[in-house]
DNA sequence: GCCGTTTTCGGCCCGACTGTTTTCAGTCG
C-alpha cells in the first residue's frame, strides 16, 4: 500500500449496487492492497498476502477496464496470478465497491493499524506487538507512548528503536509521495557527479524507477562501483544537502536531502556491476520474473551474478547477465514484468522509439499568448533541438490575433531555412464539446489541437461525451493532454478514456503524450492501449519557452515504457508525410459535425 | 491464493542493515 502506480484517487467504496460511475481497475486494486495490508497485520500466510499484491499490480497494468465487462455479463480474461477466488472477488468489488473479506478483516482489526504500516521501521510484526502490548492503534498514540518511554519496554524494542519510530511518526505519513521525473532527475544527476569526485569510484549510475524513467519517482536510487576500501557512504553523508542519515553501512546508505527527497546509495565491487545494476534497476516484478527464468534453468540469480551451483556464469555487465539467462538485454523502460521477458525469449522485443526519431513537435506556445519567446526564437530553438518542424499552437487567441499570427508564420517560413513552422492552435474544448473558434478560422490552419482547461468536474458521461463530440469536429486533429492531470495537484479527468481512444481510432484523430514533467499525460499503459487501437501518439513538449524542448526526452521515455515504436508516433513522420496525413484525416470527417 | 507435461500438494526471490540479542527477528528494497 506504500506506492500506487496510478494516481487516480479511489473513491470511497459504497455498498449500493447502483453507482454513479463504474468501479475502476485502480479501485479494485486499492481494495486488494488494503486486504493485503490487513492480512499482513493479521499474520496471514505471506504467499497469500503476496497473491493479493500481485493481483493488485496486475489490475493496475491492464489497459482495459474490467467493471464494464462484468456489467455486460462477459467472462473475464484469464489473468496471470488471478485464479478462481480472486476472479470472484473482482466481480464482487466491481458490482458492490467492496468485498466481504475486507469488511470482516476491518471489523476485527482497529482501522488505524493499516496506517501505521506507512511509518518507516514499522512492519506487521512490530505493529502487532505494540497493539497487544500497549494498545497502540494510531500514529498519535505511538508518538505519545514513545515520548513517555513506554515503547522501549516492549519485548524486542529498545531505546534506539523507540527514538527512531518517534522521529519517523512525527515526520508524518507522507513518505510515499512521488515527484515528477523531470523534477528529480536533475538533482539525481548532480549527486552522481558528486559521487564521481571521490577517488576510487569507478562508476556511478542511476538505478530504480529513475533509470526505468517512470513518470514519477519516490526516491533516488544510485549504484556505485568501487572497491570495498573506498569510503563511498561516508562521502555521501558529507554532501551539503544531506539533512538526515537514515541508514549507513559499508555498502549501503539511505539519506534524506533538505528537499525531503530520499536517496539510497549502494556500493558494489566493479566485478559485480552488471548483476547489481540489473538488481537495483528492478522493477521488483521484473526481478522476480527473471529470477524465475533463472530457476527454471537450474541457475540462481542475485545481485552478485548468475550462478550454477558455486560457479559464477555472469555478472560483470548487464548484457552478460541477461545472456546467461538466455535473454537479450532488455532496456530499463520495459522492465516492469508486462510481457517483456516472454517477448525477449521469443525474440519479439519492440524496436522502441528514440529521441532522435522525432522530426517535429506539434504543441508549443509563444509570447503572443502565455509563452515567453517569439515565433522566431521558438523556431530556432526547435531547430537546435534537432527538429525539422514545429507547430505553433497558442491558446487564448481570438480570431483576429490568430489570423495575424498565421500571416506572421507564413512570412517567417519564407526566410527560415531547415525548420518549418506549422500553423496551429490549442483550441478550447467547451463544456458542450464544441470548439472555441469558428470553422472559418480553423480551416486556415495546418492542424487543430483541442484541449480541456475548464469544467473538470463533469460527470463521467458528460466528460466523455464532451471529448467525443470535440473529436467529431471536421478540423479536429489532436487531443492535447487528454487526462488534464497535474502530478500531485490535479487528478485525471473523470471520463471513459477507453471510449475516447476507440473514438479517436474510428475518427482518425491522434492523441498527445504531453511531455511537461508535471503532466506526463497520457500514462504509459494508456498509450499502449492507444497503440493497440491503432491511434497515433504525438509526443509534444507543450513548450512555453525555448528551453522546454528538453522535455521531449521525458515524453519519449514514457512512450518507450508504452512499447511504442517509431511508426506509432505521429511526429516521427517527415514534414511531407505529416502534411499528407493531416490533409487526409482532417477533411475526411463528417461535415455536419462541426459547430 | 496461485500454479503445474516430472507436482492437485508443496512450493512460492533473496541479501543488507538495524537493533536487540547473545544467535537472530524484523524491515526494507
Amino acid at each position: 500500500m506504500k506506492l500506487t502506480a496510478v494516481p487516480q484517487a479511489p473513491s470511497a467504496p459504497t455498498s449500493t449496487v447502483q453507482r454513479s460511475r463504474a468501479v475502476s481497475n485502480e479501485e479494485i486494486a486499492a481494495v486488494f492492497d488494503d486486504i493485503a495490508d490487513l492480512l499482513e497485520i493479521d499474520d496471514a500466510n505471506p504467499f497469500r498476502i503476496r497473491a493479493y499484491r500481485v493481483a493488485a499490480r496486475t489490475l493496475r497494468a491492464l489497459t482495459v477496464e474490467l467493471a464494464p465487462l462484468i456489467a455486460r455479463g462477459e467472462t473475464l480474461p484469464k489473468l496471470p496470478g488471478i485464479g478462481v477466488d480472486l476472479t470472484a472477488k473482482i466481480s464482487e468489488i466491481a458490482s458492490t465497491g467492496d468485498c466481504a473479506l475486507r469488511q470482516r478483516l476491518r471489523s476485527t482489526l482497529p482501522p488505524g493499524l493499516v496506517e501505521l504500516l506507512s511509518i518507516a521501521g514499522l512492519g506487521p510484526k512490530r505493529i502487532k506487538h505494540l497493539y497487544h502490548g500497549l494498545g497502540i492503534e494510531t500514529a498519535q498514540q505511538l508518538c505519545e507512548a514513545a515520548e513517555q518511554g513506554h515503547i522501549r519496554h516492549v519485548p524486542g524494542f529498545g531505546e534506539r528503536l523507540e527514538a527512531r519510530l518517534l522521529s519517523a511518526a512525527q515526520k508524518g505519513l507522507g513518505k510515499d509521495r512521488r515527484l515528477p521525473l523531470g523534477v528529480v532527475e536533475p538533482v539525481a544527476l548532480q549527486l552522481i557527479e558528486y559521487l564521481h569526485q571521490l577517488p576510487g569510484v569507478e562508476d556511478a549510475r542511476l538505478a530504480g524507477s529513475l533509470r526505468r524513467m517512470r513518470d514519477t519517482v519516490g526516491d533516488i536510487d544510485i549504484l556505485v562501483a568501487a572497491e570495498p576500501a573506498v569510503a563511498v557512504t561516508a562521502h555521501l553523508i558529507k554532501h551539503p544537502e544531506v539533512s538526515t542519515v537514515l541508514v549507513k553501512g559499508r555498502t549501503r546508505a539511505s539519506v534524506v536531502l533538505d528537499s525531503g527527497l530520499q536517496v539510497d546509495v549502494r556500493v558494489v565491487k566493479p566485478a559485480d556491476w552488471g548483476a547489481a545494476l540489473v538488481y537495483f534497476t528492478g522493477s521488483k516484478a521484473h526481478n522476480i520474473a527473471i529470477r524465475k527464468q533463472a530457476r527454471e534453468q537450474g541457475l540462481k540469480l542475485n545481485e552478485y551474478g548468475v550462478f550454477k551451483g558455486q560457479e559464477r556464469l555472469a555478472g560483470v555487465t548487464e548484457v552478460s547477465v541477461y545472456q546467461a539467462l538466455g535473454l537479450p538485454w532488455i532496456t530499463p523502460e520495459l522492465r516492469e514484468d508486462r510481457g517483456e521477458v516472454a517477448a525477449a525469449l521469443s525474440g519479439r522485443l519492440p524496436r522502441l522509439v528514440e529521441v532522435s526519431d522525432l522530426k517535429g513537435d506539434l504543441h508549443a506556445h509563444t509570447c503572443d499568448a502565455d509563452g515567453a519567446n517569439t515565433l522566431e526564437q521558438m523556431a530556432l530553438a526547435a531547430q537546435q533541438a534537432g527538429l525539422e518542424y514545429l507547430a505553433i499552437t497558442d491558446h487564448f487567441l481570438d480570431s483576429e490575433r490568430l489570423l495575424k499570427q498565421i500571416d506572421q508564420i507564413d512570412a517567417l517560413n519564407a526566410r527560415l531555412r531547415g525548420i518549418t513552422l506549422l500553423k496551429g492552435v490549442e483550441v478550447e474544448i467547451l463544456e458542450d464539446g464544441s470548439l472555441g473558434l469558428p470553422d472559418a478560422v480553423l480551416a486556415r490552419l495546418d492542424l487543430v489541437v483541442g484541449a480541456v482547461h475548464t469544467h473538470f468536474g463533469l460527470t463521467l458521461r458528460q466528460q466523455t461525451q464532451r471529448l467525443l463530440r470535440a473529436m467529431d469536429h471536421r478540423y479536429f486533429t489532436l487531443l492535447a493532454h487528454p487526462l488534464c492531470r497535474l502530478i500531485n495537484q490535479r487528478a485525471p479527468l473523470n471520463m471513459d478514456l477507453s471510449a475516447v481512444i476507440r473514438a479517436a481510432s474510428a475518427r482518425g484523430c491522434c492523441l498527445e503524450l504531453n511531455a511537461q514533467p508535471q503532466r506526463m499525460d497520457l500514462f504509459d499503459l494508456q498509450c499502449q492501449y492507444a497503440k493497440d487501437q491503432h491511434v497515433l501518439i504525438s509526443i509534444n513538449s507543450d513548450a512555453q519557452r525555448t528551453a522546454d524542448f528538453a522535455y521531449l526526452r521525458y515524453g519519449v521515455a514514457q512512450a518507450r515504457r508504452a512499447w511504442l515504436e517509431k511508426g506509432d508516433v505521429l511526429n516521427t513522420r517527415s514534414l511531407s508525410a505529416l502534411k499528407s496525413l493531416l490533409a487526409a484525416t482532417a477533411g475526411g470527417r463528417s461535415q455536419g459535425a462541426g459547430n
